[in-house]
DNA sequence: CAACATGATGACACCGTTGTCAATACGTCG
DNA sequence: CGACGTATTGACAACGGTGTCATCATGTTG
């Protein structure tokens, strides 16, 4: 009996028992048959379509109360040819703050229109992203929020000339004719830097992720502009790239040892910011003197005004971009077809401390 | 022509526009006929089932190439009777960092057994989170995880015996048989303001939500026992709800200026944390006298250990709860019929400094 | 070699709505 | 009073897959 009688995958074993999906709910006909009409004119009542006497509705819905009907979205939407009420909505990383922001704000929005959100994050991967659009198309929803990793969307011609409408959002896509929603990256990096340089700062480092990411080139151009506009070398040694935010913390306590050491940081996005500033929190609780390291960092993040040393950023609006993406992909939705828009919100410096300290 | 020729809704002038489901999509039986085979082979190899000949297969494969050929999920879970691998997730809010770290973990689990996650915020309004959930009912998802706010779910019931598979997070549901996983609140609670007491501290303020909700009600049975495990007189003074971390900034500001001003603040949650810390960073820009209040939050938050006044919380773990409670989910979804579970999961105080700091 | 298990494939019903069009009843108007 | 628009309702065909069962070819076994 130690035999091996019954070789089987686990997973298939279990495959057997999977919970099947039961079919006794009322449907439509049963409404009908309860109401003494026709299952068309139950469709009718529960959308609310025009053309019923009322006295006949209130049949139906005595019925449908009485039944505990519930209309069957997926049957409806198949009906249809596709889900008008699903969004879905690719994005980084939803534990990143920035993201859970524009999410809520999407939220809002697309709730606001009966509408629901479904998210999936890339986390940078392009083939990530590809089987996370391409398992979103499947489902036949009626649009796309993106922010884009990969840099070619040309798979998505088609099906924008199906009928899906599509926004890219913080990013623009690669390939593809399409509406897009980003932040003016390059000049809020610039007019970052350019704070720093206007302090007395030279010896400007930066931390940013991948430059395989389009936000992450802008904001590099602003730092490399910034620079040559102040007549200050770049040093390839003061730019640090990283993935996260344990990473750039890393990173920054490796730059604090270049020598000369930089006198101040531009920090790429939140992930990087978060970094540095455990960094020099950890550094200052060893001596005080690399403390004055000035920091600007591109992102708002919570508590900034709290930090042992309130910090100085680029804010971009993450609830404006979700808002501004979200209305603009319904009224695509809603057959809106004027050419696709290039739109590019500003951003705002920040000045809270830790960018308005001079070098030395 | 100024007159009222054409008196319609602006949004009924719209609705005409609205884009229409495109039909024109290769489906099962295009690749059929492509290939030279019934629609139902085609079917057999899109969804990898066994019996198809290595070279049929291969011939299909072409087909489906060649035409573009994407299966239609929607047709496939009308077919099936309902959406395997969709969950819904109902959460209060995804803007904060709590739950967008407890999503980003649901999501892992998600994607790595195929599925997508469908959010949707209740924002603490009972009437909201039931219309989601009937929402998300009627999308006929494979399962439902849910962080409850309203204090009846018993018209869930009868969704459970059709088959959805429902587990309650972070907080239980109500009259309702079902799983639930929790954090140990009262007990975290209790820990977090006996540490203040042991640092000499009698004069405690509590911030918390409104305690209709249960996670708070259970710090608060932990707050109240601590302090009369010391015999610590309770004062209603001392206590506040507010329902957002700016509200709990002000709360805070206000609860320094009773007398005697209270000594240590317990924060129930990361809202009244972010709030409480801005207040106290403040205060102590005016003068330095307030701001050594002590101060023990629950739930750890982003660079607790980079404040002017470095964070002792009651971490509560958002991703082991996501994790967990997405294991339990699909294991249901799986058929797993064992009675409902009520698990809960432990807390760790973390000392980071402003919990002890002794008073005076 | 007959009987039979197995593998590969096809035919066809079915899922629960929506959309189209026909049928019927009713009121209005010439 | 008959023709005709209009409001109400019903009959029925989609929609694009999945599941069940039948069919046929191909070994396989006694």
């Amino acid at each position: 009996m130690t035999g091996e009688e019954d070789v089987v995958d686990p997973a298939d074993r279990n495959a057997g028992k999977e919970r099947e999906m039961v079919r006794d709910r009322p449907t439509v006909r049963d409404v009908a048959k309860v109401a003494g009409v026709s299952f068309k004119t139950v469709s009718r009542v529960i959308n609310g379509e025009r053309g019923v006497r009322p006295e006949t509705a209130e049949r139906v819905m005595a019925a449908v109360r009485d039944l505990g009907f519930r209309r069957n979205v997926i049957a409806a939407d198949f009906a249809r040819g596709g889900s008008r009420n699903q969004i879905g909505l690719v994005i980084d990383d939803i534990s990143n703050p920035f993201w859970a922001r524009l999410t809520r704000a999407i939220e809002d929005v697309a709730v606001a229109n009966g509408r629901q959100v479904i998210i999936a994050s890339s986390d940078f991967e392009p083939a990530r992203e590809h089987r996370i659009i391409e398992s979103l198309i499947a489902q036949r929803l009626g649009g796309l929020l993106i922010v884009p990793v990969g840099r070619d969307h040309s798979y998505l011609a088609s099906e924008m000339e199906l009928g899906t409408a599509i926004v890219f959002i913080d990013r623009p896509q690669g390939n593809l004719s399409a509406d897009s929603i980003t932040f003016d990256d390059y000049g809020g990096a610039r007019a970052a830097v350019e704070h720093l340089v206007a302090h007395g700062h030279r010896r400007i480092a930066m931390l940013a992720q991948s430059l395989t990411i389009y936000t992450m080139t802008e904001r590099y151009r602003g730092y490399r502009d910034a620079l040559a506009g102040a007549d200050i070398a770049f040093e390839p040694r003061l730019e640090a790239h990283v993935d996260t935010a344990e990473g750039a913390r890393a990173a920054t306590l490796e730059l604090l040892t270049t020598d000369p050491a930089p006198t101040a940081l531009f920090c790429a996005n939140n992930r990087m910011t978060v970094g540095a500033v455990s960094a020099l929190g950890a550094v200052s609780a060893l001596g005080a003197a690399q403390r004055r390291v000035a920091l600007v960092g591109f992102d708002d993040i919570e508590l900034a005004d709290a930090l042992a040393m309130p910090l100085t950023v680029v804010r971009a609006d993450a609830a404006e971009l979700g808002r501004t993406g979200a209305d603009l992909l319904l009224r695509r939705m809603a057959g809106w077809d004027a050419p696709p828009q290039q739109t590019v919100l500003p951003t705002t410096l920040v000045q809270r401390g830790s960018g308005e300290i001079s070098p030395g």
